[in-house]
DNA sequence: TGGGGTTAT
DNA sequence: ATAACCC
């Protein structure tokens, strides 16, 4: 495996002086602006074709061979063999298989395995800093500022090659060792690079990294120089980073509709959307999403790392071509109610709320989906924790009246996907008497509680 | 387009 | 419950 990459700072060598008196170095006193958002170091941590390098750990005679992850007829994902043949992210398997007929494919429509591993990166990143946000099953933001303002406090001044930046810096900006603010980056930089070292020995996985001021800028840096790789982003050069988008839908934050509105008002680049009159762009997007993405339009990001700490929900789905009756939706809701039994049990807190969700067939709009939920009957929940088979049949009569509150079986339908939810995640029942907890808790408290509880009604009541 | 996730309204 | 966003 190749080593971190590393580059020596492009300012004076040694250039620790000027020593203040007592032997610190200059910047022990330089001070942070208060409230310090508008200071921080934040990097994005971004594994390369995630599900391939699980299915080459598992398997490993597929190393050094094109692979493809195959999820239904499309290859989700794909090693950088396979894309030096000519295999796209999300390519059809037929032009996949045209393009490269040597391609290895693997199923990878269970998430089992990549949602496990992605939760060991997740937590290895959580032991550089507790403050870690998931975007996927891949990517992480972790917020360095604190450990930085730590490393900066240590730093002796009879170690000038300790300030030497780790990795790329984009566009070859010179590093100036008398501005703060590159010397805290450049430590964020070290770190990283101490993540990417620790994710490769401890769990085999490579990936980059993007260090900059912020999570926008963090992430479009990340992926500047790209299998494992990383970057750092200095202040001077952000303008160069987000005018490097060819257009404003490559911005994080700005998705398929909004693009398709700001493209409506004439605007397609960044510098259209940084020109545009706020006003206008308020009036057409409202004002909450027209600040925010002109702000990003800046490169600027105040949008602070929100630690992620378990999932809000577990969910299964499938889509298929079609199914279009009554038992053979129950059969595949029996089925991903099956898995996320396990995957409830396993994690030890309790779903309160299920959720069904359906696709129907139509032809060339634009997919929309439909949902029904309700609160899951406490006598199931209580049952939750031990074995499954005792809540499987309740629960899946819960599903079937979801079920057919949205669909009306008795006219024919097609429906192309299926879906179940698990939400509103409660901790295990530590609540004690007379705390706070055990009166909020509905199954312990049961006096005085239909009025308390009255939001539960707001879920919908099946009255057959 | 898969099989997931999140937050805001 | 839906709509938007992310991968």
């Amino acid at each position: 495996m190749e080593r971190v990459e590393a580059c020596t700072a492009g300012s004076s060598p040694g250039a620790l002086e000027p020593e203040e008196p007592g032997g610190l170095p200059w910047f022990h006193d330089q001070v942070v602006p208060a409230g310090s958002s508008s200071s921080r170091v934040i990097v994005h941590v971004d594994l390369d074709c995630f599900y391939a390098q699980v299915e080459m750990i598992s398997h490993p005679e597929l190393k050094g061979k094109p692979l493809g992850v195959q999820q239904k007829y499309l290859v989700v994902t794909c090693n950088y063999e396979a894309r030096e043949l000519g295999v796209k992210k999300l390519m059809n398997v037929r032009d996949a298989k045209e393009k490269c007929p040597q391609l290895v494919l693997v199923n990878g429509e269970d998430l089992t395995r990549y949602r496990e591993i992605s939760y060991k990166v997740t937590e290895l990143l959580e032991e550089f800093s507790p403050v870690v946000e998931r975007l996927g099953f891949d990517e992480n933001f972790v917020d360095l500022t604190e450990m930085v303002e730590k490393r900066l406090e240590q730093l002796q001044s009879d170690e000038p090659s300790a300030l030497t930046v780790s990795g790329h810096v984009y566009g070859n900006q010179p590093i100036n060792l008398h501005d703060i603010l590159h010397i805290r980056l450049l430590i964020g930089s070290q770190i990283a690079a101490e993540m990417r070292e620790a994710m490769y020995n401890q769990l085999g996985l490579t990936g980059c990294a993007g260090v900059a001021s912020n999570k926008l800028l963090a992430k479009l840096v990340s992926g500047i120089f790209k299998p494992n790789q990383q970057t750092l982003l200095l202040p001077e050069s952000s303008q160069d980073l987000i005018h490097s988008l060819n257009h404003i839908k490559e911005m994080p934050g700005i998705g398929y509709k909004t693009t398709k509105r700001l493209e409506a008002l004439g605007i397609s680049s960044v510098r259209d959307l940084q020109t545009f009159s706020s006003k206008i762009l308020e009036k057409e997007l409202g004002i909450s999403v027209a600040q925010r993405i002109q702000k990003l339009s800046f490169g600027e990001d105040n949008s602070p790392v929100t630690p992620s700490g378990p999932p809000q929900s577990f969910s299964e789905e499938d889509s298929f071509k079609k199914c279009s009756s009554e038992v053979e939706a129950k059969n595949k809701i029996e089925e991903l109610l099956a898995s996320l039994l396990n995957r409830v049990c396993q994690d030890g807190r309790k779903p309160h709320t299920i959720r069904l969700i359906i696709r129907r067939y139509s032809s060339e709009k634009h997919y929309s989906r439909e949902s029904r939920q309700c609160a899951i009957p406490s006598h199931i929940i209580q049952k939750l924790g031990i074995g499954n088979y005792d809540v499987m049949t309740p629960m899946v009569d819960v599903l079937m009246k979801l079920f057919r509150n949205m669909v009306n079986v008795k006219m024919p339908f097609h429906l192309t996907l299926l879906s179940v939810c698990f939400c509103n995640l409660k901790a295990l029942n530590t609540a004690k008497k007379g705390t706070i907890d055990y009166y909020l808790t509905p199954s312990l408290s049961t006096t005085s509680r239909s009025g308390k509880h009255s939001f539960k009604m707001k879920d919908i009541h099946m009255e057959d």
